[in-house]
DNA sequence: GACGTAATGTCGTCATTACCAGTTGCTATA
DNA sequence: TATAGCAACTGGTAATGACGACATTACGTC
């Protein structure tokens, strides 16, 4: 019944472990506040060492699958909240398709602007070019949300031909054009909308709108896209899951 | 120059190491994208093997410090941007004090309700009775956020006769209460205010706002904490930063 | 000069061993 | 009977040793 782990697959040991582990919580095998087996009884179990369960179990409490408690064990903990892309920055698409969702994205504008003040200070003054892309997402039909995009010409010439429509942005970038995507520095702001995103919202012009702008960072912290998106309040909500600190 | 890491005392050497390194960053000696020296070296330099010092960086990576690349070496990481309280849960008082922000909070309402519905839901049917807080803050004297919270009368019993102007919810949970806070789920949305609050916040009634719910959970997993805070949308803005998950 | 290759340095993974520090429950003692 | 204290758990910290995978550089060959 148990899995065994496979030590002649170039696949590290921990790692096994925690999709095993993983797999044995969605499954219901583990349950939600249920104490799983000690560190040393699932290395004989697995016949792994301690310090590769632990690599794992640590894992998975910084992932919030589980929860030590010193001196008494590790519990499975409650299970997270759907997670918005606030916590994992994926696509637009994947988000949808995970959740079932049917979509379809309509690129308004497509074209090539020189820089702003806005754009100067994000990229820190290192482009001259971008393009500029203007795209309307619907969810299940409605309007759902409107994104501006900007990204520098001359890291991804030629994006303005690319189908993306069809294909995600993020997934273009990483896979045709070889970006190294590290992370996005997101800011959250609520503010009403302007007549023309009121429009195609569809929506009341008095409206709240979910401002999120978003800074896509490589790997090596070089900015390469700067975007707003305008969410229709009433459809959308963000949620994010905070530890606490307390300061002495 | 070098702090050097004292082993007599009850602190971990990884936790030592942290904070040297914490503080070598934030002082400039280690200067942002620069290469810090490697995991051997580091354990030479203080006198400490590297697991050691491993653990010091892994927990500085992940706390968005530092930035390793295999093969190459470990950077520090690009400076966070201001975080808001979206990736620590600190509590109001501490966030404002800590920017310079001058701050106050007025009681509003102090009452106890029954449960309704939403209460319900959200402990589970675990409580009858609520202590039902409304608290306007202000930063620099002008309206910045009404907040409504509950908190089950059993867990807290005369938390309502506490001085919650000068003393924070948290803080007085932490340390009279002998709560062990855990962490918090937010929802975040946007909508348009109700005429009370617009009133409260001193907008207009077509404005904007900013809500933000939250669910606060002891270390245990128990929730023990409901509010809506209720921001002015001009005045408030909120970053997280977000980690980049390909899916293969 | 262009290219492949080897050396060297980096982080990544893993095992083994040892001891420390909280928690819990049993037990021997008062 | 009540309780202090002693195991016997739990996770936490730490050292040592070994090898693998990836990146860069220098060098030798073509």
């Amino acid at each position: 019944m148990t899995r065994r782990i496979q030590k002649d697959v170039p696949i590290p040991l921990y790692y096994q472990l925690k999709e095993i582990l993983k797999e044995r919580i969605k499954s219901g095998d583990l349950e939600t506040g249920e104490l799983i087996p000690s560190e040393r009884e699932l290395g004989e179990i697995y016949e792994i060492s301690r310090p590769t369960v632990r690599q794992a179990i640590n894992e998975l409490v910084s992932e919030g699958f589980l929860r030590k408690e010193h001196g008494r064990g590790t519990y499975v903990a409650k299970q997270k909240i759907s997670q918005w892309f606030l916590q994992n920055l994926t696509s637009f698409s994947e988000e949808m398709a995970e959740k079932g969702l049917d979509f379809s994205t309509t690129v308004l504008k497509k074209e090539v602007v020189g820089v702003d003040s806005t754009l100067e200070e994000v990229f820190e003054g290192n482009f001259e070019q971008f393009y500029r892309l203007e795209r309307l997402r619907c969810v299940n039909g409605e309007p759902y949300v409107i994104v501006t995009t900007y990204i520098p010409v001359k890291l991804a010439e030629g994006l303005i031909d690319e189908d993306l429509e069809q294909y995600s942005l993020y997934k273009t970038l990483e896979k045709k054009y070889q970006f190294q995507i590290g992370y996005a520095d997101r800011v959250i702001e609520a503010s009403n909308a302007n007549k023309e995103d009121a429009d195609l919202l569809a929506v009341d012009s008095t409206s709240a709108i979910q401002l999120i702008k978003t800074r896509g960072y490589l790997e090596n912290d070089e900015v390469f896209e700067y975007s707003i998106a305008r969410y229709r309040g009433d459809l959308s909500n963000f949620t994010v899951r905070v530890p606490y600190q307390s300061n002495t």
